[in-house]
DNA sequence: GTCTATAACTCGATAGAC
DNA sequence: GTCTATCGAGTTATAGAC
């Protein structure tokens, strides 16, 4: 009696092949050659195919962009395991220009889509998914500096997070849309831009106060 | 016999009223719904009469974006009338996105397009032109605060006016791909981006000139 | 020279035969 | 469930009437 638990997996890979498809058509010839014909020819289906598991190619799309967090976030994840949070910063930045570099399309796909992928993502779910995942792991690093004596001045955590995600999205898709127009590599970028952030902002003073406390040496700074 | 004039007149105005009408369509309903069709209905002529002005939608596109540039470059250059640098980088931040926020449609058109419209305007002129003039503006900015005492480090003048672009870049594209991700208003994170950055750069020492020098404590700062 | 009519193609999506 | 046939609308581009 696995007959039903057959078709429900053989349509599960049917499903995940079109996806599979789809991003691959996506990543060679970009996101607006993807039409549901040229998904069918791939597959070896009929155009009518893939409304079975779909119901629009809007929605595959939206699929799509959901599945690319995942990866970024691995990625800003694996690059954020040294302690101190200046060096973790600067690998963490290094990793998200690296990751849109590699990912143009996906990369694209997720956040230089006109239509609000991004918005549903950050919206729908409100906690625990990859994006919000990913914020997490900027606020976390914000905080961190706090606490290692960095002064954050009038900025909350939050902007400070935001700004570092903006810096960021402004080097990779300038980029992606130009190439030759920020004539240094994207990585130097990626460099300058976290040094002059991360110079922006300042050990707490030695606190006059009443004790000497928190005379932290800072010997060695970026 | 001023009818040769007369025609090249008329022609140079249907010219015009085509990229009226189609910059118009862009603003209103997006640059995906820019149809030649679309287009001819608006000016009230046939879908192919675009056709004898311009050889495609792309080169209409193409020289929409060119002329996006204009308007750009005179809101900037109204913000950087002040002398103070940091003053007038400030001003020019906020100008940047305010623009970028106000017409978004003509800056996805220019910044966010597929087609390397950007790529072609910053290739073709070599100087002088509209792009070329922004860059410019912000160019001179970094080098006057070099001037005014502020330490760019191992920071080019031309990296740091190129992250200042990214930068500003970042915040408003993030803003109009999704409007809700970064919580924060533009015109905050313009604000502390900027001041982030230029805190980044510190005031040269008072020159402690060949005496002590080695004895760099660096005290202050990264 | 300028515009109309239309060709020749693509697309997303649906209805209905098998 | 799968595929054929097709609709309606979109696109660029050309051939020819005015």
């Amino acid at each position: 009696m696995g007959t039903k638990e057959r078709r429900q997996r053989e349509k599960k890979d049917q499903r995940q092949k079109i996806l599979d498809a789809a991003l691959e058509i996506i990543n060679q010839e970009g996101f607006a050659a993807l039409s549901m014909r040229k998904l069918a020819d791939r597959i070896e289906y009929c155009p009518a195919a893939s409304y079975l598991h779909f119901d629009s190619r809007e929605h595959i799309a939206r699929e799509l962009s959901a599945a690319g967090y995942d990866p970024l976030l691995d990625r800003l994840t694996a690059a954020a395991s040294n302690p101190n949070p200046i060096e973790r910063l600067t690998a963490v930045n290094q990793s998200y220009v690296a990751f849109g570099l590699e990912h143009p399309e996906t990369y694209r796909l997720i956040f230089m889509g006109d239509s609000g992928y991004m918005t549903a993502v950050f919206a729908e779910k409100t906690t625990d998914s990859p994006a919000d995942g990913s914020y997490q792991l900027l606020l976390d690093l914000a905080k961190d500096l706090k606490r290692a004596g960095f002064d954050l001045g009038r900025t909350t955590a939050n902007e400070f997070a935001e700004i570092l995600w903006a810096a960021m999205h402004g080097i990779v898709s300038l980029k992606l849309t130009c190439p030759m127009f920020p004539a240094s590599p994207a990585a130097t970028l990626a460099k300058v831009m976290t040094r002059t952030l991360i110079n922006g902002l300042h050990p707490k003073k030695p606190a006059a106060k009443h004790s000497s406390r928190g005379t932290k040496k800072r010997t060695s700074k970026p």
